[in-house]
DNA sequence: ATCAACAGCTGGTCTATACAAATAAAAATA
DNA sequence: TATTTTTATTTGTATAGACCAGCTGTTGAT
């Protein structure tokens, strides 16, 4: 039991080699990177084991193959698909307009079953509850109803959200490792078309989303959008 | 140009063994698959092509490995995240579902403005059109209305897009290199509450993708999903 | 000058083999 | 019985070599 040391793949510093050249821009984005076979040589190992390292990279987006032909590095990187879409202040404030909040609850409450299930709480457990809308240049955009679990943001209750959003504080006390999206499209309830400002026959999108910090579930929103005034954007580079 | 016939790798099979094995739930979610000396005394090859066609489902989320131990069906599907939602054929067949597409309209048409703008080409130009609804056990669950341009995909109006998706038609002939989506709320027009079998007060979220094949922009598709029968999902691991 | 045939390069796949590392099950031990 | 050690199994990594298919640039013929 002596070496515990976890022995590295050889691949691994061919990975960094070529991603160190990336960050260092001697591999520009569009350039031809060296064969396998001269990688290879360079490091003393097989073609098998460039090839490896290469695949890895390209399937992950950062490198482009083409056969006969060379290994190009990608132009733009693989952007975090939808974390745009949670800082809906950001992309206001980046359109220059004004973000602003209308706090309608917040409190603690015993969870629903429904809370409960999607919390991965006991039902009748203590709950945080936060409801606002969000604002650009007064019209409202989207319905924020977030459920958050205190064990893992116990001072959720003090924070003064018409100043700063549930999810910058959130952001700031249990960093964000896993998102869970579903986007659905509903009729507004009663109560919502009046927070958002809306008539009954305008659909909205629906986007609930779950966050964890390092396992712990931390929070569950439902956020209401006005289809006519919102849209969900991503933008890809696959390989 | 004799040989048109693309050459299919043997691991492929081997994918296409586990895959059938977890749709026809021969290999349950979260049983045991043989090991890969065993598949490959079964399929006649060596234990590096089972490798590759196992590294690639464990890759894709579908399999998980454990050295020492073995290889396991994923209890959850990884869900494509929200940008793989392209392949809605394979979605409905990893549910163990039946696929089916009703085609509504395959022609040449000259370029409407709207369209000549999303698509990069100029206005009156000829590009390819397809209208047609994905059906999961015979229920819509997309209308897809795409624009092709020719120059990426010459032989499109030739395909039988009753037994292939445009989609995969489009992945072999020219490699997915960036999608760009984005996702509203909408309510239906006349038609389409037609072929989608809906009525005029649901729903429908309304995605438009775009996807480019090495700098080339391929095709433009307008995908629009039935709110009380589809959920876009995603779910992403940051760090 | 244009076009077709060719050769060389490059990645894609595949083999047969080997050893390492992780795990589970069996065996030996306390 | 409970714990430790051993063994067998399985995946992970790596090699050297091989052939194929597609691309590019050159050569050669028209």
């Amino acid at each position: 039991m002596a070496d515990r040391a976890p022995r590295q793949p050889r691949y691994q510093r061919i990975k960094e080699y070529i991603l160190d050249g990336i960050a260092k821009r001697t591999f520009q984005p569009g350039c031809k990177i060296p064969p396998e076979i001269e990688l290879a040589q360079l490091f003393g190992v097989s073609r098998m084991t460039v090839n490896k390292a290469i695949r890895d990279l390209s399937e992950a987006g950062i490198l482009l193959r083409f056969a006969g032909d060379g290994t190009y590095v990608a132009e733009r990187k693989a952007e975090a698909p939808l974390l745009d879409v949670n800082n809906i202040a950001q992309e206001i404030q980046a359109r220059s307009h004004n973000h602003s909040i209308t706090l309608y609850t917040l409190r603690a409450e015993p969870a629903t079953e429904h809370i409960a299930l999607q919390l991965g709480v006991h039902v009748g457990a203590t709950i945080y509850h936060s409801l606002l809308v969000h604002r650009e240049d007064g019209i409202p955009v989207q319905l924020e109803d977030r459920f958050v679990n205190p064990s893992w943001a116990p001072d959720y209750l003090a924070q003064d959200f018409t100043r700063i959003t549930p999810n910058h504080y959130l952001m700031q006390h249990s960093p964000l490792t896993d998102i869970e999206h579903t986007v659905e499209a509903v009729m507004p309830q009663r109560e919502e078309q009046a927070m958002l400002e809306i008539s009954a026959t305008e659909p909205c999108l629906l986007v609930f989303r779950r966050t964890w910090s390092h396992r712990n579930l931390v929070s569950f929103a439902r956020l209401l959008h006005p289809g006519t005034r919102y849209k969900l954007r991503s933008q890809t580079q696959l390989d």
